[in-house]
DNA sequence: TGGGCTGGTTGATCCAGGTCAAATTCGCCG
DNA sequence: CGGCGAATTTGACCTGGATCAACCAGCCCA
């Protein structure tokens, strides 16, 4: 069992840090966002080539701009709760979504990890069916469902791309379900850094340190584990040299060792 | 551990049968069908309503049955296998397929069920990403990815519906995280039942007692658990009087009771 | 009518990962 | 620098569900 340990307001810089084990070797992290985007012009938004606004030309990207809002979070501010009505959808611009469900007596499934172009909020009903809330600092673009709902209707291009973006969520969800149902901690906590190691690429992080800002609680909750069988897993993979443990992420040393674990 | 037992070709009629623990006091369960959906003519389809197809005025329909192909599958052929080039994209008409996913040293597991009226098919990139075959004799509307996608295009309301169903896919997809990696052995099987049967009402199957046409070993590896827990698990719940096990199914004489299982 | 095959049930035992309980370390702040 | 609370690690022990092994009931076909 486990439970929420959420303290909602301004957390402390979890970014940025040193490695308290290579004994004064400092190793840098720094928060995930490629390069620093600048918002209020999507014209210039880095992240827009893998968002679903990658679909938009010039003349979409002007509407559109006019009804995108700019919300910034701090650590563990909520984006929004399960429940509520799903008056908004989100692009992540900057930052780590943590999105989650819960169970009535505080188990809690973490759902997923929007980084930066990932695209939230397509409920099948009027209200949210989980939870979201910031891990680190994040920015983010917000609509009102409605305006998105019209603009979205005039531009099936628009609206190809998004069931493109559904369809590799669909696939992302499969494949968790694939390491929920059927595989070891061990191959649990390799599957993790290898899948995480891909999407920060995939985003142009591309830093040979693998950057983690949520916390143990949220990787144990992320892969059906306990926090001490995370925690014991990654100690192992460091003493077995596969990795090692610095703040605010992993150096992994045999990603081709990481790769094989998580494969089978 | 668990093996793939995929026996191709005709199975055993395991949709009809009688109960073996009622001595002799018969119980018929049929193959899931909303009454029998009349093939070939569209505007006569008796599950269009609760599939994308719902989103089709006539004239769509009389162009959408021109690029279809019925197809009709024995008990445990393949509909498609992951790593295949996804050609088509599918609709169930009518029975049950079983999604699913394999791990190299052939640990399973069932992504999902679909029904008469679900959609299957979008692959995010060229090839499927998860396997399906007939758990009973199932019928199916087949197109061509590429008939379909041009299709689509050109029309808004009909790619806003598959998004709907897109995104209630995901939202199933979720609740089934939490599910394997949060609930017990016991919430595991209450919650099956439960949302398997608020399944089969929502295609109009409303008999009161459960049809289960797959096996235990789809059934556990869909949950994420052993055959031989889920046999366990029925088995008390049986002993418990929440229900009867009956051949092919399940009579649910306490619903409260597993509602209340599956929730917390 | 009987034997073998398949799917399901039941029992005995085991162990991966959970639980409980301390340390230890980190980040922060005075 | 020193101290405090939160996060993480580590250790000892326990248990839910897996594994291993019969056994049983229907069904098919001879």
């Amino acid at each position: 069992m486990n439970y929420i340990s959420e303290v909602l307001g301004v957390g402390h810089d979890q970014g940025v840090g040193f490695n308290p084990r290579m004994n004064g070797q400092r190793q840098m992290i720094r928060t995930i966002s490629p390069n620093r985007a600048s918002f209020g012009r999507c014209s210039a938004c880095t992240v827009r080539s893998f968002s679903i606004c990658g679909a938009l030309d010039q003349s979409d990207l002007v509407e559109f701009e006019r009804i995108a809002r700019h919300v910034h979070l701090a650590p563990n501010e909520a984006l929004f709760t399960a429940g509520q009505l799903a008056q908004s959808v989100h692009n992540v611009a900057a930052g780590v979504a943590r999105l989650y469900k819960l169970l009535p007596d505080g188990r809690r499934q973490v759902v997923g990890f929007a980084l930066p172009g990932d695209f939230l909020g397509m409920a099948p009903s009027d209200r949210y069916s989980f939870s979201a809330d910031a891990v680190d600092s994040v920015t983010l673009c917000r609509f009102s469902r409605e305006a998105f709902t019209h603009f979205i209707a005039q531009r099936p291009h628009f609206l190809i791309r998004i069931n493109e973006f559904a369809a590799r969520e669909l696939m992302l969800a499969q494949e968790q379900m694939l390491l929920l149902g059927r595989r070891t901690a061990e191959e649990k906590v390799a599957s993790f850094l290898v899948g995480w190691r891909k999407r920060l690429a995939h985003i142009g992080d591309e830093r040979q340190t693998i950057a983690l800002p949520m916390s143990r609680q949220d990787i144990a909750d992320y892969l059906g584990l306990t926090i001490e069988t995370v925690s014991r897993t990654l100690t192992r993979f460091e003493r077995e040299k596969m990795l090692i443990i610095v703040a605010g992420g992993v150096r992994l040393l045999d990603p081709g060792r990481a790769a094989a674990m998580a494969a089978a």
